[in-house]
DNA sequence: TCAATACTACAACAATAATTGAAATATTCA
DNA sequence: TGAATATTTCAATTATTGTTGTAGTATTGA
């Protein structure tokens, strides 16, 4: 993973809103969610939403899909776990015996959604 | 953990620079390093550099310990554990099936630290 | 086609964060 | 004690983000 990527995850998680919007996300899993249930459900002016729903776009954090009239948006979750590779590579390098499980954080959930590109129907 | 703590913790590592600080000191260890090895090693000013420790101390995520003149510091890496932990929390709820083993990233390096409040010597 | 709906893009302003240099504090060692 | 070192605090400046209203695009269904 690169820097500006990692960076860009954490910044999108660093403003309230677009937690609320990622962890609301990642309780709907496959099913996602269209952009006006979750402007309802946390109380955010649409304008608003649409600002931090691009920022987690952006950063990949968010698949969107386009459902007649609405937007609908997943929570992708295989990229926090490539987010805690990058964080933990060389974690205590030379002391394995220090660090033994940390990078079995593998790959839960990633069959609720397919590859960014791809989002499921 | 409660949202404020988790926003922090994203804005702390949100930025290239402590980013870089929090890697650093992961690699390090138990050992950890002081600030001025940190400042040559990633080629910041003192000055700057101790901003950014601040945040990231503040947000938790380092822990600092006063040798002589010098500040050591250490990465908190169980911290991170229980970030993901709430991250996690209800992922995919009502529907294990879907999300088995995102949450047995379990305690590695819980060795490397004691509690945050009382740093090893 | 026309009105209604869902959402986004843009622009302006307000709020917050990052960087720097100068000065302060605290420790070491001669 | 006094000079040197390590680091932080403060204040000023610059840069970046967040929020809101208005206007725009795209889809639906009468």
């Amino acid at each position: 993973m690169e820097k500006q990527t990692a960076t860009q995850i954490f910044e999108s998680l660093s403003s309230g809103i677009r937690l609320d919007v990622y962890r609301l996300l990642i309780r709907f899993g496959k099913t996602g969610l269209v952009a006006g249930e979750i402007a309802s459900t946390l109380n955010v002016p649409p304008t608003n939403l649409s600002f931090h729903l691009k920022a987690l776009t952006q950063a990949g954090l968010l698949a969107v899909e386009q459902e007649g009239r609405f937007q609908r948006y997943r929570a992708n979750i295989p990229l926090m776990l490539d987010l805690i590779a990058y964080l933990t590579e060389e974690c205590c390098s030379g002391r394995p015996e220090e660090c033994a499980d940390f990078r079995s954080a593998s790959s839960c959930c990633n069959d609720i959604l397919p590859p960014l590109s791809t989002p499921s129907t």
